[in-house]
RNA sequence: GCCGAUGUGGCUCAGUGGUAGAGCACUCGAUUCGUAAUCGAGUGGUCGCGGGUUCAAAUCCCGCCAUCGGCUCCA
């Protein structure tokens, strides 16, 4: 495969996108007068350009702008470098009444650095840029979508209109490009959702509600009872609680103060009690319910830690605009725990957590993620809890990642409302970032709800929580698997581990008894009852991606045997029934392949 | 929630004002076949929902819903 460099890795491209998103910035302003340009930095692929516009844009309009572009291209506009003082700045961008590239000013400092189209068109800009707009190449950039956006990513301030671009070298690169997108449409979780039948969205139910088909509720299932055996191993102790409870639950907890707009509605048996905020929500997260059980008796310190783990189902009203697949909906489960430990256990349960996150993670073999310390912005509106509470918690996050020496970066402001995160994010299939495991150290919820533990000198004491979801949603985990193996399923968890295929319909006897005897085994056998020809069943089997597929002809019932096909290296001949058997259930419980 | 686009049988899509189409899937019949599509016939659609314009609307207009690409937000 051809190596495509992004923008980060290479100063031409990043020349490159600079003065194609200069000349795209011109071309707006020939075709829209009235549109005002802000800012339009290059990004991995591409480039965008934000405008003000009275008139929206549409996609229609990005063929005549992408015409207009062509010809400032090919009048071979010098791209000039001029650096001015503030003051100077500030009197040109007067002179052409831009109210944005001012506020752009103010958080300059001089010299600033202005580069012109010719004597045509001028941004303030950084650079770096061509020399010329002759070196783009029209044939290599493409306009590829319109979007609103909010000025300085505010929702409060105005909406501006964003046109995103790509621009490269050659036309071979764009192909290449423009084919890696298509690529990447084909592994899209939804797409193959659908194909090989795992989930389904329909409106009757409302959006971001999946429902889990026979085939996805196995996968599911299997990720589940990996997780809980692994868990089991690590002495957590499972519970189950309830998807509802009175809204007072949730004031002491905080989350009715600070999440509530997340929240789906509440449920009141009539006005007066809706007025008294007296009804039920459908719990938000599972903390609450955990901290209810932890409560329920006294705590000797001979208890701790103690982790209590359910996968709960949350609900959480997401804005319309943000829902997507698994990746973002409303009702999902968590692979919950929560952990009460003594301040002197958290270091030290801590770094568990971090070693069970990774070796599961290891099992499902993703790799590709990022960890980020996620912790509190200037807002304090936000948030709950006093400074020495989040100093010590996200010290303990630190603290954790510098022991291991784990990469990561910081994310400041991303926070959950009772405390810092250590989040591993991960990407899709189009390169969008989305959260999966998440670590969480707590000192709040447990003031809030005075939780208490009998130390060793019979004093009481208050414990520390850590919050921790390995998967962080089933969902979002399963999207993201089904991305990163293509929907090709390593054998322990692929829905269907084997299809038997019958040569002819007088040997479906033989196919149906040799399933019964694997099911028996714990294997997820079928039998292809269609009764078409071998080679239609072969491609129907190789579209549904079932990893292991057994052919049964005149010669395996006379020798008990099956003709073995996997996905993954093709015929592999005749192998004895109980010999299949037996390597389908090492490979499963060793999570390799067959 | 905001900006833009899209919505036609189970799936993928064609159909721009005049009697709703194709391929796959499904059902039936024939074929009994050895590693990625056997042949034939048939079933199946309130054209997302509601309103409007028109002699006539899948097609034009308005509202709503959902999906997709972004923004803000998040597991």
């Amino acid at each position: 495969m051809n190596h495509l460099p992004r923008t980060s890795e290479s100063d031409h491209l990043k020349r490159i996108r600079h003065t194609t998103s200069h000349v795209m910035a011109m071309a707006v302003q020939k075709l829209f007068p009235k549109a005002q340009v802000t800012i339009g930095p290059w990004i991995e692929n591409g480039f965008y350009y934000d405008f003000d516009s009275p008139e929206p844009f549409t996609e229609k309009d990005l063929k005549s702008i992408k015409k207009e572009m062509t010809k400032i291209i090919k009048r071979q506009l010098p791209v000039i470098r001029e650096e001015v003082t503030k003051e100077e700045a500030l009197r040109r961008i007067q002179t052409i009444q831009e109210p944005y590239k001012l506020e752009i000013l103010e958080g300059l400092e001089a010299p600033i650095s202005i580069y012109h189209l010719g004597d045509q068109w001028w941004d303030l800009c950084a650079g770096p840029h061509l020399d010329n707009t002759g070196e783009l190449n029209p044939d290599a950039i493409a306009l590829e979508s319109v979007a609103g956006a909010y000025w300085r990513g505010d929702e409060s301030k105005a909406q501006l209109q964003r046109i995103y671009g790509t621009a490269w070298e050659t036309p071979e690169q764009l192909a290449i490009y423009e084919h890696r997108k298509q690529e990447a449409l084909r592994r899209d979780h939804r797409r193959l959702g659908k194909e090989l039948g795992l989930f389904i969205f329909t409106d009757v139910v409302g959006p971001g509600l999946p429902l889990w088909t026979p085939k996805g509720t196995i996968l599911r299932s299997t990720l589940e009872d990996f997780l809980k055996k692994e868990q089991l191993k690590r002495g957590y102790l499972p519970v189950v609680t309830p998807h509802i409870a009175r809204i007072d639950l949730f004031k002491t907890s905080g989350h009715w103060q600070k999440y509530s707009q997340d929240m789906f509605p509440m449920m009141a048996d009539d006005d007066q009690s809706r007025q008294l905020e007296q009804g039920f929500v459908m719990k938000p997260m599972n903390c609450p319910f955990h901290i209810q059980i932890y409560k329920s008796g006294l705590r000797s310190y001979r208890e701790l830690p103690m982790r209590l783990a359910e996968f709960g189902t949350v609900y959480r009203y997401e804005q319309s605009g943000e829902l997507g697949g698994l990746t973002r909906v409303r009702g999902f489960t968590v692979d919950d725990s929560h952990l009460f430990v003594t301040p002197e256990q958290l270091d030290a349960e801590f770094l568990n957590v971090v070693d069970l996150i990774l070796s599961v993670f290891q099992k499902l073999q993703l790799n590709n993620f990022r960890a980020r310390l996620s912790f509190r912005d200037g807002n304090s509106d936000k948030y709950i809890g006093d400074n020495d509470a989040w100093e010590k918690s996200q010290g303990a996050i630190r603290r954790a990642v510098e022991t291991l020496g784990m990469d990561h970066f910081e994310g400041i402001g991303e926070a959950a409302f009772y405390g810092p995160k250590l989040d591993f994010i991960f990407q899709d299939a189009l390169e969008r970032e989305w959260q999966l495991g998440t670590v969480q150290v707590d000192y709040n919820l447990p003031e809030r709800f005075a939780l208490e533990y009998v130390a060793e000198d019979g004093s009481r004491q208050r414990p520390v929580m850590i919050h921790r979801a390995p998967f962080g949603s089933l969902e979002r985990l399963i999207g993201i698997l089904i991305e990163e193996y293509a929907g090709d399923f390593p054998l322990w968890l692929a829905p269907t581990q084997v299809r038997l295929l019958a040569v002819t319909d007088d040997l479906m006897p033989f196919a149906n008894q040799v399933m019964r005897e694997m099911v028996a085994h714990g294997i997820r056998a079928e039998v292809d009852q269609s009764g078409e020809r071998l080679g239609k069943l072969i491609r129907k089997a190789e579209q549904d991606k079932i990893p292991v597929m057994a052919v049964i002809g005149v010669k395996e019932v006379e020798s008990n045997a099956l003709s073995i096909r996997t996905r993954a290296t093709g015929d592999l001949g005749l192998m004895e029934v109980s010999k299949v058997i037996e390597r389908m259930e090492q490979a499963i419980t060793n999570f390799t392949l067959f």
